[in-house]
DNA sequence: CTAGACTCTGTACTCAAGTACGGAGTCAAC
DNA sequence: GTTGACTCCGTACTTGAGTACAGAGTCTAG
């Protein structure tokens, strides 16, 4: 698997060339220094990165922070790299809690939807809003819901 | 917070007025019927609605997802409501499984990175790849790839 | 030697989720 | 009765992560 074009490359990683090239462009994947005549040629370096950066995209890792991550590997600083993988594992994990926050919410929403047979109860607006308002067309202000801490305005924009 | 103008309704929710008119366009609000004057007003309702919006946003659904969601609170159909619910469940739970396991391999990176100071030991690649490589500059083909299956074109694309 | 597959380079397009802006109209206060 | 903030409506721009395509060059098999 050395010495393969970038067609080659692209296939045994499962992406597009075009995605290749773009890679390329965003400085994630080294351009390849060999060539065999007018073509690029890769090796299993440059396939194991490929993939690697796939992996962790499905993990939901942004190319930019791809690019920190990848960048750990080279870094002669283990401090820092370790400091930055570190911080990584704490947005992991507090997106890990906001997503079992919102299981729980689905899951009640389930529950009461499931043994309800009315036709307002348990509006998923309440289960997402979170917040008990007493409007709306409530006027029982003693819910049970847990309070929710505010989020910030940058949401899915994580730089 | 009974017949504010968008001004009010967007500064209330922590979002812009040009997002609330882009929900909207979108349909994920209404429009709302009231007007004082030239202006439409909003109320209570329209505010919850909005903070569920982006506080469901803030947990990884997408517009579409959240369009679907807020549908539910509307649905007579209770059955289809529930079905839809655990749906969802089902991929938040998804999702929460590929973020432990992209914290544990991190976690794996901090610990291996914290116990030795060799050169290039413990490469993010390897973290990230899963896949046990002997080397990079590796002569050996007899690897124990196993060959590589298909990943999912649409990774991060969760329609 | 030629056809067909592939590569190279560059630009342009898509899609989601906004954000920005321009030119009007309107409202409330002084 | 005018100033200044706000609203309305429409269109255009942005960013992230690609995808598509055009027009050239190149490589390889037959």
């Amino acid at each position: 698997m050395n010495g393969i074009t970038i067609g080659t490359l692209a296939r045994s990683a499962g992406v597009g060339v075009e995605t290749v090239r773009y890679y390329q462009r965003r400085g994630l994947l080294p351009e390849s220094a060999g060539r065999k005549g007018a073509f690029r040629v890769y090796g299993d370096a440059e396939l194991a990165r490929l993939r690697s950066i796939r992996r962790a995209q499905t993990l939901g890792f942004s190319l930019d922070e791809i690019a920190d991550l990848l960048a750990l590997d080279h870094e002669r600083d283990r401090e820092n790299a370790r400091a930055l993988a570190r911080s990584k594992i704490a947005s992991v994990e507090e997106r890990i809690r906001q997503l079992e926050d919102v299981r729980s919410a689905l899951q009640e929403l389930v529950d009461c939807c499931g043994h309800t047979e009315a036709p307002a109860p348990c509006p998923i607006l309440r289960a997402l809003g979170g917040e008990p308002r007493e409007s709306e067309s409530d006027s029982n202000p003693a819910s049970t819901r847990p309070t929710l801490r505010k989020q910030p305005a940058s949401t899915a924009r994580a730089g």
